[in-house]
DNA sequence: AAAAAAATCAACCGCCATTCA
DNA sequence: CTGAATGGCGGTTGATTTTTT
């Protein structure tokens, strides 16, 4: 169900998401936040475009997402949310805690669209819609199977907090083809930064006192910019 | 048992709105 | 004001799985 992946001209990756790449990920956006998702994968040590890394981290890896079937009451709730917002999808999902837009969208496609124009055509027939309705739970048995089978493999609480890719991406001859000296120097910096972060479990404090984002907290805009940027390249990005 | 059809859902694409220099 | 960069959204695709024939 996912798409094969694959490695553009640019040297960007697409398609399915590996295990490994979702740890590094879920790592760095735990650690870090995505203040700038463009940069994020360079310096996360992904090769992939910063729009993959959102849409993997808003529709997965988000450790709020809730996995599995719809109850009724949700279900209930997007077809009454269609009828007032339209295909206003993220609107949609706003108002279901632990669902993304693309799995509401996804679900409603599937399940609900149906649904709702029967009971919109014939509202009155109350007995089709029940029959209906059956038949719809009777056929989600089995999505339902599947997706607590995925949920069981792909859970992110399953994992251990600390996930375990203390070793830096391997770096080969190979991943350096076709990138010019700037790419080359940024790879080669993001790898160096993969491994210094990874490595460290926790953080030294004079790691996370640099870290720019929890300057942004905890410092004023001005202040943060002031101070000296004594490890420029090991810092995850500002 | 095999083939065909339908269902599923993660991922991609293109567009638009916002921000910022 | 303008244009580039970025985030976010909705529509669509396509590989895989499940169901039906």
């Amino acid at each position: 169900m996912v798409r094969t992946p694959s490695i553009d001209k640019n040297g960007i990756k697409r398609g399915a998401w590996s295990e490994k790449e979702d740890n590094k990920l879920r790592a760095y956006v735990e650690r870090f936040g995505h203040p700038n998702w463009r940069q994020l994968p360079k310096y996360a040590g992904l090769m992939r475009c910063g729009k993959s890394c959102r849409l993997r981290w808003m529709n997965y890896l988000r450790p709020d997402l809730k996995k599995g079937k719809y109850s009724h009451e949700e279900e209930e709730l997007i077809i009454k949310l269609h009828k007032e917002l339209g295909n206003r999808w993220s609107a949609i999902a706003a108002k279901l805690p632990g669902r993304s837009d693309n799995d509401v969208k996804n679900h409603w496609h599937a399940h609900l669209k149906k649904r709702a124009r029967l009971t919109n055509s014939n509202s009155s027939n109350m007995e089709q819609f029940t029959e209906l309705s059956i038949s719809g739970s009777q056929n989600e048995q089995s999505s339902y199977k599947v997706s607590e089978h995925e949920a069981t493999d792909c859970n992110i609480r399953e994992v251990p907090d600390h996930f375990d890719t203390p070793c830096p991406p391997e770096v080969s001859s190979s991943d350096l083809n076709g990138m010019d000296w700037m790419e080359e120097d940024n790879y080669m910096r993001s790898m160096e930064q993969f491994s210094i972060f990874s490595s460290l479990e926790p953080l030294p404090d004079s790691f996370s006192l640099t870290n720019p984002i929890d300057n942004f907290q905890t410092e004023s805009f001005d202040h943060f910019w002031t101070q000296p940027f004594d490890n420029f390249w090991t810092q995850p990005f500002i």
